[in-house]
DNA sequence: AGAGGTTTTTTCACCTATTGTAATTTTGCA
DNA sequence: TGCAAAATTACAATAGGTGAAAAAACCTCT
């Protein structure tokens, strides 16, 4: 499995994500073509499209990485560990995992952020994966607390859990000045919300 | 102001929605394209950009009318009212206006919502309109009662509500056969939620 | 009704994202 | 080395979207 093949792959995805990172910063999202960031990484642009399905995907690397660490947090849980306890668990792991994602340095994580929170079609598109990523959590907390939750109780608390923080996070972003500013933001209102659902048990 | 001219223009955009209306159900939202629609409604391709930014606007046009209810509910309120109680007068009056919005037909919104739950770029778009809106609430909100909540607080609580109807509402879509059924798990997720969030006052 | 100014629409030219396809190059392996 | 599989490239075409200038429609005023 680890081959020429996958080295280079691995490599030329790389590239082509640090090459688009760098023109976004120099010049901004729209403002850098394919043909460029394919030129700076030294393929076609065809090529990009066998990496990446759209431009705005070359900024979403990790979303399956977050998804599957949910899960896994869910699948892992204790056996007297509340729903409430393991979403909060998985708030909070899944936000030290933005910090410390391995494939990319911290900087460029500033940087991801800050266009995604920022240019209009990645925002469109973050909202679109993290629904997604709910949608499952959801489905898989109804799973796991099948005899204490139904399908629309775990969808609620899931929604409530991350569409506070989501927007708290967003309506406190002028004020916060770190990305540990932010990360308290978030987990203030997970806070806030969870207290209220730990009444579902 | 209701002129020739402001006349032909209501009756163009009317035209250029129920012709996409209608080929999005025949053709699909993506096999459908922009010259089919312009030439449909009996303009040139580029007129469709004088009134819709882009192709998937054509299908939301009453967005802007959403957000101005809540915010006059909110201006409403009745003096004792808590803001819970507001948020749930938004989120029933705001159902309440799909199903009867006067510029469509019935019809129409079934395949409107039918469309923008089951097409991508439609549903990024949804949630980015859908995350502005709440923004601009939960600042109202928090400038409504500036005493009781904080920005953060604010921003949670509409956060938590939205995001608990909307996920609610799309993982039980395949059990919802009416609009009717949609709307009761979405008043369930609100309240749900709103139990919670009543102890913040 | 018609002149003259204003708004809208159209035409045209162009850019970029994205996709299909067939040719070409690379890599894995016998 | 030599061949099959996988990846990359070149090429062509489609579609969404934008800028700018010319043409058409509308409005006001006389």
């Amino acid at each position: 499995m680890v081959g020429l093949r996958e080295r280079k792959k691995q490599r030329t995805r790389r590239a082509l994500i640090e090459a688009a990172l760098r023109l976004f910063e120099e010049k901004g999202f729209e403002e850098t073509t394919l043909a460029e960031i394919a030129a700076a990484a030294d393929v076609s642009t065809r090529t990009f499209f066998s990496y990446f399905a759209a431009k705005e995907d070359v900024l979403f690397y990790d979303t399956g990485a977050r998804a599957e660490l949910a899960m896994s947090l869910l699948a892992g849980r204790a056996p007297d560990e509340s729903p409430a306890d393991v979403l909060m668990k998985v708030v909070d792991e899944s936000m030290r995992m933005t910090a410390t994602y391995e494939e990319l340095t911290f900087e460029n994580t500033e940087l991801r952020i800050r266009l995604i929170l920022t240019v209009p079609a990645l925002q469109a598109k973050a909202l679109l994966l993290l629904f997604d990523t709910q949608l499952a959590l959801a489905r898989a907390l109804h799973d796991a607390y099948r005899d204490r939750l139904s399908l629309t109780e775990a969808a609620a608390a899931v929604g409530a859990l991350v569409g506070a923080i989501k927007l708290a996070v967003f309506a406190n972003l002028d004020n916060s000045r770190s990305l540990q500013e932010i990360w308290d933001t978030g987990r203030r209102a997970a806070q806030i919300t969870l207290a209220g659902l730990r009444s579902l048990g």
